[in-house]
RNA sequence: CGCGGGGUGGAGCAGUUGGUAGCUCGUCGGGCUCAUAACCCGAAGGUCACAGGUUCGAGUCCUGUCCCCGCCA
């Protein structure tokens, strides 16, 4: 075993507050393990910290008329709160935009770049001359060459999700100023992975351990072949390249984001009173650095910053990163933009932390994709930590109140039974204590709850309500036992359930500064006295898990949930040649009297010009309607309404929510339609 | 052939180096009454997506096919 253990979890992007996925992936496993680390008395320091650089934070910024700085310091203390919430017990959470974080990843870039790693490049890139600087990709706007959808990222399309380059896009615009972008030369630094790729195969191929998920990933980057990767940016927010001539220049976010990991630990050490304690962790080799994060990043975590550590010397490479697939919600991915997701502020105004803590634990994305749902959540909380846990605990100490007095009885000759019951303290501890260290997250919850179920069993199939009477001492002996499992379970599920278990250890008498290895079958001794006993998981009640559902769906009514108009019945050419459509133009328009529905138009038709009313006054008003080019049935039967003829119907399109869309045709007054 | 993940009893999942298919929930039946209408016991229910192949033996290895999902954590 290693002297000590730094983990970290991935730094999150400070433009918005966590959600679901966030802890699933990254927050709540490192917890887990940190928590049960320190419960053996192990040397460990859990670190993380806010991303605060990159383009969408500039994007964000500008939007809300803020600085870039407003806007991280706002997320900043949302985010950092939350995780205290949450019980995420980070021993330091610090931000990239501290002072210690810039000198760190500037000291990185200097060392690097005077050992002379780095390449310098000179390419071609959208300048905009209004702005009078370069564009980021996302700060480019133009048609997707893919899918033809006008308002693409020159990153990525966001309707159809194609990755693009800027020079992909048809009519790229700056999103800055709307100008036309032109193509300027720009000299950047690159850090040559592909030379450094030797290096990384080799160490790779001694990470026998690591999950297959993520040794799935890393190789199949591995066998692509790393290039060049650009680590600076033409970008005035974020970390200053740290040379004379460079300004305007800032490390590129993935360049200056797992940097932090080492300037939050800086940070720390000296709010330990020994800035160079820092070092201990990250440049003894006998210091463990375990990374936790969502799979999105396992190339940064596995490749670049290891990279990184080895150019620049003398640091620890990661020993392990048990990288998690993704977690859906209700059976689809979460969004932010469609606001598909349980923000974690959000849940806590409603429930306790530890309820979540459980229900994700027991579901995390460990081997592949996992689904959260909130009848699941129910099912958890009330099945098992009510049902199982808490109901353990509760006849036990209620029995131990109402027929003890609240003091731990006496164990005589105890039965075989009883001893059985005692021995799986033990046995469940190293076995829960072994998942935990193979990051078996989820099967160490369960492997915990299952001690509880036995602790269950026991009791009913001792009987104590009957040996009362016919067998005191049997009694005595069960409660005993009861209480012991109780006390140990105050311990084990410590990890998982950290705010209720203190109150449990409360009630018990339990110090909590037991550690995991004084965990046995007599930690409670006969003689000690309790306190009066406690629902410590009340049931989750349907109309709050309902109350959330609605919720959920209610952002999403609209856009996916209401259901499309219903197929009509087929009809066969004929019929559909019988209809004559025909291009027409609005010429003018006018409500009608006694109506809030129609509308009175007048359509050039080319060839005539005729009356048409239209149902369309709730979606459209007449100003709107004149010019608007329109498709027209030409041969509709007229008919009378509100005592004004019709000579047709005009097409529109309705979407799900019931808004019209005019359908609109390009050809000329009176050219048919087919 | 862009990358990645997956198809196991009604639902959600385990199945390590190939050797009689397990868990939780649900369902049905029974027991108990200390307990948060909680707990305990028993039963039913699967040709492990499909087709070939390797093997004494394959959910587990190989080949091919079909289908689902993700690529703003």
């Amino acid at each position: 075993m290693s002297k000590r253990t730094l983990v970290t979890s991935a730094l999150p992007y400070a433009n918005g507050p966590l959600h679901l996925g966030h802890l699933a992936g990254a927050y709540l496993p490192a917890d887990l393990y940190v928590r049960y680390k320190r419960l053996r008395g192990e040397d460990i320091v859990f670190i993380c910290g806010s991303d605060e650089h990159g383009v969408p934070i500039t994007i964000a910024a500008d939007k809300a008329g803020v600085s870039p700085q407003d806007i991280v310091d706002r997320n900043h203390a949302h985010i950092k709160e939350t995780f205290v919430k949450m019980g995420i017990s980070f021993d330091y959470y610090g931000r990239t935009s501290s002072k210690t974080h810039h000198e760190t990843s500037q000291d990185f870039f200097t060392v690097m770049h005077d050992k002379g790693i780095f390449k310098r490049k000179t390419e071609k890139q959208f300048y905009d001359p209004a702005a009078g600087k370069f564009l980021a990709d996302r700060y480019i706007k133009g048609t997707c060459p893919v899918c033809g959808h006008p308002e693409a990222y020159g990153d990525q399309c966001e309707k159809c999700g194609s990755s693009l380059s800027p020079s992909e896009l048809k009519d790229p615009k700056s999103a800055l100023t709307g100008a036309t972008p032109e193509l300027r030369d720009t000299e950047h630094w690159y850090i040559p992975l592909g030379d450094l790729q030797p290096k990384l195969d080799a160490w790779i191929a001694t990470k026998k351990d690591w999950k297959p998920n993520v040794l799935g990933q890393v190789n199949s980057w591995l066998n692509a072949g790393l290039g060049d990767r650009a680590v600076t940016r033409d970008l005035n927010w974020g970390v200053k390249v740290p040379l004379p001539d460079a300004d305007e220049k800032v490390l590129y976010v993935w360049f200056d984001a797992p940097i932090g990991y080492i300037s939050a630990t800086k940070e720390w050490a000296v709010e330990q009173g020994k800035p160079d304690l820092w070092k201990s962790y990250w440049r003894d080799e006998d210091s463990d650095l375990i990374h936790f994060i969502g799979k999105d990043n396992i190339v940064f975590h596995c490749l670049m910053f290891p990279a990184m550590l080895m150019s620049y010397g003398g640091f620890v490479l990661p020993k392990n990163v048990p990288a998690n697939e993704f977690l859906n919600l209700e059976g689809q991915k979460l969004s932010t933009s469609r606001n598909w997701a349980v923000w974690i502020h959000e849940y806590l105004n409603e429930f306790p932390a530890d309820w979540l803590r459980y229900a994700l634990a027991t579901t995390l994305p460990e081997t592949k994709d996992s689904d959260f749902s909130w009848n699941e959540f129910q099912n958890r909380v009330n099945g098992e930590l009510a049902d199982i846990l808490g109901n353990f605990i509760f006849r036990t100490t209620s029995f131990t109140q109402r027929f003890f007095n609240g003091v731990v009885p006496e164990a005589k000759d105890l039965s075989a039974t009883d001893l059985d019951m005692l021995k799986q303290i033990e046995q469940h501890k190293v076995k829960i204590a072994a998942l935990y260290e193979s990051f078996s997250f989820r099967e160490a919850v369960s492997a915990t709850m299952s001690l509880a179920r036995l602790g269950n069993k026991y009791f009913t199939d001792s009987e104590p309500w009957k040996t009362r009477n016919s067998n005191p001492q049997a009694c005595a002996n069960s409660i005993y036992i009861s209480m012991q499992l109780s006390a140990a379970l105050s311990v084990l599920f410590d990890p998982i359930l950290p705010f209720t278990m203190k109150i449990l250890r409360g009630n018990l008498g339990i110090s909590d500064t037991t550690t995991w290895d004084e965990v046995n079958d007599h930690m409670i001794s006969s003689g000690s006295a309790i306190s009066a006993e406690a629902i410590l998981f009340p049931k989750v009640e349907d109309a709050l898990i309902q109350a959330q559902l609605d919720k959920l769906h209610a952002t999403d009514a609209v856009s996916t949930e209401a259901p499309y108009a219903e197929r009509k019945a087929d009809i066969v050419y004929d019929d559909f040649a019988k209809m004559d459509l025909r291009t027409g133009t609005v010429l003018s328009a006018a409500p009608v009297p006694k109506s809030d529905k129609l509308l009175c138009l007048q359509v050039d038709m080319g060839y005539e010009t005729r009356q048409i009313l239209s149902g369309i006054a709730k979606f459209f008003t007449a100003e709107e309607m004149v010019g608007k080019k329109v498709v027209v049935v030409a041969n509709l039967k007229p008919r009378k309404m509100l005592g004004l003829e019709s000579n047709g119907m005009i097409l529109f399109a309705e979407d799900r929510d019931g808004t019209l869309k005019a359908v609109a045709s390009d050809g000329e007054n009176g050219s048919t339609v087919a």
